[in-house]
DNA sequence: TTTCGTTATTCCCATCTGTATATTACGACT
DNA sequence: AGTCGTAATATACAGATGGGAATAACGAAA
């Protein structure tokens, strides 16, 4: 291949992909979830996490709820009322959840590298 | 863990995960496109392929297209009108894809398998 | 008991994805 | 020339997803 210039139109693939962990109801911990969490830890609040993301509240108390439904010990703890109004906290399980996610998501990425050089389409 | 009986919450836990070729324009080759293309060259004429697989002949078309603008070589030849209407074949470029594909999809299971052992949350 | 900010919950709406449907273009064969 | 079945294309519709706003519940602290 290759004129003098001007792009390949057979250019520039890359290889991508997604892992995360299923449970019961579907989507247990994916990227997303994980990022909210440290946010969570970071904040202390579900909806300055949210904010910090750019996410609807609605939407990360859903996913905040949806992990909780789906262990045994809850990984964020909330409070409604009291000092500041409430909050949440990351319980131990969350900070386990979330060390096992990286650790996961590093080796995945490891593999798409490794995997993308050694692809040929054409 | 483990009561005497009953599932414990945090059972049941697995690793998935998707993993696709990425082009100029987004998605260029993942799993279900790569089916498609399979079913094209199994009937010839992407409607039927569409129908196979309980897609719409517009999402299919779609697919193709987008398959094929994305390379030099077309991976789907099609003609309209002419015997039996018209119909698709699939060209040597989207035979190599396809085999490629599944290369990688072999490979990334094996990845899944094998790390979902490894993970360990609570 | 009043205040305060967050959690918890409910609606309505915009967007996106794909479906369903309908119509036109096409060209080898009879 | 007429037929036939598929490709190609446009339009309207349905379902899912998430956003935004609004409201109630909550409980510690003043």
């Amino acid at each position: 291949m290759s004129g003098k210039r001007g792009k390949s139109k057979s250019e520039g693939f890359r290889l991508k992909g997604r892992v995360w962990i299923e449970g019961r109801e579907g989507t247990f911990l994916g990227y997303g979830r994980v990022v909210l969490l440290e946010r969570i830890k970071q904040f202390g609040s579900i909806s300055e996490a949210a904010k910090s993301m750019n996410m609807s509240y609605r939407h990360a108390w859903e996913l905040v709820d949806s992990m909780n439904r789906q262990v045994k010990n809850p990984l964020v703890e909330t409070a409604t009322g009291g000092k500041g109004g409430g909050g949440a906290r990351l319980t131990e399980a969350g900070e386990k959840a979330i060390e096992a996610f990286w650790k996961l998501y590093r080796d995945f990425n490891e593999f798409l590298e490794k995997t993308d050089k050694s692809i040929k389409f054409t």
